[in-house]
DNA sequence: GAATTAAGTCAACATGACTGACATAAATGG
DNA sequence: CCATTTATGTCAGTCATGTTGACTTAATTC
């Protein structure tokens, strides 16, 4: 290390002044009951996404291509404009990963019935196969949380996550959610069900 | 485009068989509901961190010196081993933004009393005012989600947060979250309170 | 036919991860 | 007391993934 002589100030008491003598959890600036949520986020999160970090490894793929190949999957038939959208990256960010994606075999493309300018992107069986890999570890993950959560988590935890997303964005996130299989727009192809 | 004129190949029918014609939402591999609350789990993260982010920008830094001021801020006295297990990554990548937070102000070190190898890590008047400020928006977005959510969900989703968490990381993560301005180890200096 | 739109691409760059190796100071333990 | 281990910091190099700005091509729209 550099210079452990150095002064290395005392900020014990200085510092930590604002915080202590206070009651337990009185309304504090930031209220610490809420920063205590948002670090369990970030703790359950950090987790969360290390499931499948590890298995992207063995396919030399990163987080950016699982959340890819999950929309893609989840929502085949969305245009490459719809995944920026939902991603909130640029195109040239996406445009690294989906080519890998597509020129590896996971994913292929389909230009749009009525508006062929669009690529309507499509999992292969291939894709398909990687993306319920990686969705494994997550679902028992989720499932167990919910089932440790008690009963009404399945009603309260969509309430909290849908409110947890910024206004604007509800109507489309809930449009993409209401499309499971089902492409965005049109993919030309009847829905056999 | 490269070139939109090649086959293209026509997936919808091949591809899609296997999702349709099911019944609902019947026990599929990787059951479709749970696929929802990972998906949901992503938009609520995503919108979670463009809060601070965008603030962050103003000071030239990024997401990387948000958690490790936050951590500094709420468990002020916590040693540079206790941050690396926290967040997961290495002393490189943590040494470039801590010593960015020390070297500018935010984040001020101490010897350890009894272990005088140990750096011990305390956030700064200017750095608890930036954790401070970072905090206030996501503060704002936790507590009404937490509402929208309606009642239970505060006593409902830190069980399935804490649950999300790995099982081995559980006893790690409820030790620091209980010591909140409090170090995790000793640090020498009362708690005045 | 001109302008706009969807997608793809090039070049350059920033951030924040990683590995592996190594240095220093302090603590620990024969 | 000296050897080892531990806590921290650092150097050098790499990789993944994000960014901006400019530009092309094909297709649609006006």
């Amino acid at each position: 290390m550099t210079d452990i002589n150095e002064p290395l100030t005392e900020p014990a008491e200085a510092k930590r002044r604002t915080d202590a003598g206070l009651p337990r959890k009185s309304a504090r600036r930031p209220d610490a009951e809420l920063l205590a949520f948002a670090e369990l986020l970030f703790f359950a999160y950090r987790d969360f996404t290390r499931d499948s970090d590890a298995i992207l490894q063995d396919f030399g793929f990163g987080r950016a291509h699982h959340r890819v190949l999950h929309f893609v999957n989840r929502h085949s038939g969305l245009r490459v404009a719809d995944l920026l959208d939902v991603l909130k990256i640029t195109k040239q960010s996406l445009g690294r990963v989906l080519k890998q994606l597509i020129d590896q075999g996971y994913i292929v493309q389909q230009a749009g019935s009525s508006d062929r300018r669009e690529r309507l992107l499509f999992p292969t069986d291939q894709g398909r196969a990687l993306a319920e890999r990686l969705a494994a570890p997550q679902s028992v993950r989720l499932a167990s949380a919910l089932k440790a959560a008690g009963p009404g988590a399945e009603a309260t935890l969509p309430r909290f996550l849908e409110a947890m997303v910024n206004a604007e964005e509800r109507p489309k996130v809930s449009s993409i959610m209401a499309s499971s299989p089902v492409p965005l727009k049109e993919v030309g192809k009847e829905e056999e069900a």
